[in-house]
DNA sequence: TAGATTTGTGCAACCGATTGCTTAAAAGGA
DNA sequence: TCCTTTTAAGCAATCGGTTGCACAAATCTA
């Protein structure tokens, strides 16, 4: 047990150098002599010598930390987009520090603040649901720490976002159902201040539009797309006079929701409603029958999201002009949405 | 747009005091008097002073960080751990670095890597499925750097533990399948290295043998208690002259491969065979029939483990015992193993 | 071969907060 | 009033790298 850590002060005491070119030799400076290079690494190595990253931030300002928030990591969607974003990172030398807002705004506040502590060399985050007030995002801009926003995003100035185009997946989604023949197709929405369901219900709109089928606005149910959400929309939607024949809902939650009122009812899926979901979580393909859902490109767009923001980092003095990423969405079919 | 932070330098330049007398003001040190205190938060105010962790962590050796480690972020109960080890964490200034091993242990290696590279004041981790050499742990040890293990734990002395009582979970699910009237239980076993799958064999099978039912170990069928796992379980099981009218599985996940396969073949569940799942994930209540399952706790367990490192924190100096905690997991009981 | 460059290191300040040791002033005691 | 405590604050070193500038030696140019 040596213990008390080596220091470049070690190693320039070993060698009879200063620190100054022990620091440059570590960091591969051009002015430093192979010879010497080798030598401190040498040195280095038998005194098991690590980098004080603490030290290096203090001087740089810099921490190789990126911070990442998002509502809540138990959902496939996010935790492989983290996946996406720490394999990147990582290559680059930045470590992730996850933080969840529990889709609270309060929460988000203080998770920001709590990077803002730590300085994070920049922000990628995904706003919760909750949230109508962004002056917390504000706050990481006016830093100066790079921000990017994927999938729930806002008009921020100067944050790039990387989005699916939600649009085109809902609008496949529904013409999906329209080739297997559904006629009424309703949809649960969700809150609209939210672009993602704004244009998934535009989506939605567009397709039947263009397939001759009238828009019917009595057919849209719009709610938080939970679990209870759909069981409620779907009770709702019973009651119609003229019920829907399928179902292209917001989100995989409030289409398993639907899915358990039909099956208690005994009305068949997908025989007598069909059922869509959005972002193809995990239970997607667990649940009898498996639901057919828009996947979202998750990984992908954690590792969009990290490259930006590599990008970001480098053009440091330089200018930097905010980015806008979409990614196209693939509609994953099951047996949920297929006319038999 | 001021920018270029303020430090305590400007603070004392404003009130024409040392920054060693705004430091000490600002930790509430009670040579100060409550005058400059005051003063001193006044202009800390004005000018927006944040305090400089990096500074702290560079002259303390504190990073307040603490680092957590799970084979992946995906899975209802590592996502609810996350959330107790966080609230704890937060409340005491702590934030939570989150690495995914992914359940291999080159990457549990690099991340250890990392985390002791970021300097985290302690980890937090629960040991990946693949993991059979434990050096890295030790390597965090030798560190002295606090280390609690959860769930997925080993023998590493000087490591504190916190898990559920496996064998209890295992025994209360059985003897459940036992009073429900099913006579030839089943079990999906995890990999034996792992002491949770150890303990959850053994509790299954006293708990049969408690009930006057013999052990059959040919109705024990181990494998990585994945989804596919179980799916060729329940192939195997039912290929024998004699298959079983209910399983335990240690695992939600195989289970729900059991249960896709059985509906596959038209057997009712749970009429013919029951299902007892373990980890009781979120798509538990989402399957149908709604799944059976052990509860870990999970909250709790983060709750607790992050309670442990603080103590062990305190005691810094002082000699500190490692501990061993033990929750008690709870059955929670639906359809999949009713007795019609 | 003298002068201009290039190469390899050293010097010292700096990043921002913390803390043991002093010292000066104020309060208390005899 | 003089001496002892107590209180309040200052001094200066420290944590470990990083980096602009300086400078000597080596190499090149004409």
């Amino acid at each position: 047990m040596s213990k008390n850590k080596a220091t470049i002060y070690d190693i320039a005491k070993e060698l009879a150098v200063t620190p100054s070119t022990v620091s440059r030799a570590l960091s591969n400076h051009p002015r430093i002599s192979t010879k010497t290079k080798e030598a401190v690494k040498v040195i280095a190595e038998r005194l098991n010598y690590q980098h004080n990253g603490i030290a290096a931030a203090l001087r740089s300002g810099k921490t190789h930390i990126i911070g990442v928030m998002i509502p809540t990591v138990n959902r496939s969607f996010f935790s492989s987009v983290i996946r996406g974003i720490e394999q990147v990172a990582r290559q680059a030398g930045y470590n992730v520090m996850i933080t969840q807002s529990n889709d609270l705004e309060e929460i988000e506040r203080s998770n920001i603040e709590a990077m803002l502590k730590t300085q994070v060399d920049g922000v990628i985050a995904s706003i919760a649901r909750d949230t109508t007030n962004y002056s917390h995002y504000q706050r990481i801009i006016s830093e100066k720490i790079p921000l990017v926003l994927f999938d729930r995003v806002t008009e921020i100035s100067n944050a790039s976002t990387v989005v699916i185009d939600d649009y085109l997946g809902a609008y496949k989604a529904t013409e999906h159902l329209i080739n297997q023949g559904f006629k009424r197709i309703a949809h649960f929405g969700g809150k609209a201040h939210l672009n993602i369901y704004k244009y998934r219900k535009r989506g939605y709109q567009e397709a039947l539009e263009a397939n001759g089928i009238a828009f019917d606005e009595s057919l849209v149910y719009n709610s938080n797309v939970q679990l209870e959400d759909g069981r409620i929309g779907m009770e709702h939607l019973l009651q119609l006079a003229n019920p829907p024949d399928a179902i292209f809902a917001a989100s995989d939650y409030s289409a398993i929701g639907a899915m358990q009122v039909l099956k208690e009812r005994n009305i068949k899926v997908p025989d007598e409603i069909a059922l869509v979901g959005f972002a193809d979580e995990s239970f997607a393909a667990f649940v009898e029958p498996q639901l057919t859902s828009v996947n979202q490109m998750s990984e992908q767009m954690g590792q969009f999201a990290a490259k930006i923001f590599l990008e970001q980092i480098k053009s440091e003095a330089t200018l930097f002009i905010p980015t806008k990423t979409v990614l196209t969405p693939q509609l994953v079919v099951r047996s949920s949405s297929k006319k038999p």
